[in-house]
DNA sequence: AGTCATGTTTGCGC
DNA sequence: GGCGCAAACATGAC
């Protein structure tokens, strides 16, 4: 789930849940998802108040009242959730921090365990480490045009970069592009300024849909490609109307491979880049 | 049983 | 350093 909305979403849920608490204990039920030694994580949180939250791209931010940061990245399967006692914690909770006030306990939920939670000492410290650019919700579309034509890529896999601009991931970019009306193959240097002026729209319009539905993609516009990945079957058993471009009711969505990651396309919305 | 997966990192060959 | 590709991570869902 978690991509640029969800992480916004999540975000929100610990901005109500939990600003102006402090962190009682910590509860570590599976060090895996530990980038930082649990003692060391221990020592840092317990005893502060949470002064408030943030986010760039798909990291979120606890801050802590001396300035320093926990920070929660959720991998590919990771999420939020609130227990009161150890019974009722949420399956594959593998690290919880309870609250002072409420008595509430945080959940870091991770199936998968790609997760980590980790520890910074501002924004700007751990945006230089792990080499995020400006934060998609954020990044100039002259600034988006000036980094996509400098580089000989496919177009997907470089909006997937999160050292470009940081808060997409796979199902976002398929949906930009095909707002864009454009081809994840197209090459960054081939791309025109109306086209990347095109992106920094559907960027926009893609992740604020996204986030007013809370990252519920069943809730999106009819007008969304997301309804035709294969993860909406569940909802119309035996139906595939789905698998057609809501632009093109005659166009079977298309399905492919770009840079590795599972890619999907109405090929008229999207005409493919004339070979080489 | 085998395949696929919303993310990131690392390694390899060119 | 840039690029394309593959694998690895760890696990659940279908």
């Amino acid at each position: 789930m978690p991509e640029l909305p969800e992480v916004e979403t999540y975000r929100r849920f610990i901005n109500e849940v939990a600003v102006g608490q402090t962190i009682t204990s910590l509860d570590v039920r599976d060090a895996h998802v530990l980038a930082v030694p649990e003692d060391e994580l221990r020592a840092a949180v317990v005893g502060r108040t949470i002064a408030g939250t943030g986010r760039l791209g798909k990291n979120c931010f606890l801050e802590l009242d001396n300035g320093r940061l926990l920070v929660l990245h959720f991998g590919m399967t990771g999420d939020i959730g609130a227990f009161r006692d150890a019974p009722d914690a949420p399956r594959f909770t593998r690290v919880a921090w309870q609250l002072s006030d409420s008595g509430l306990n945080l959940a870091f939920i991770d199936p998968r365990k790609f997760g980590r939670i980790r520890l910074a000492d501002s924004v700007e410290a751990y945006q230089k480490a792990k080499k995020l650019g400006p934060d998609a919700l954020q990044i100039s579309a002259a600034e988006l045009h000036q980094k996509l034509t400098r580089r000989r890529v496919f177009v997907k896999p470089l909006l997937l970069d999160q050292s470009l601009t940081a808060g997409l991931g796979n199902w976002i970019v398929d949906e930009v592009l095909f707002q864009a009306k454009i081809h994840p193959e197209r090459l960054g240097n081939s791309l025109t300024e109306k086209e990347t002026n095109a992106l920094h729209e559907a960027i926009q319009l893609v992740l604020k849909t996204a986030i007013q539905h809370e990252a519920h993609y069943r809730h999106f516009p009819a007008s969304f490609l997301i309804h035709a990945r294969e993860w909406d079957d569940s909802a119309t058993p035996g139906s595939d109307a789905h698998t057609y471009c809501p632009r093109h009711p005659k166009t079977k969505i298309e399905k492919f491979y770009v840079g590795g990651r599972a890619t999907y396309i109405c090929p008229r919305c999207q005409p493919a880049p004339a070979a080489a």
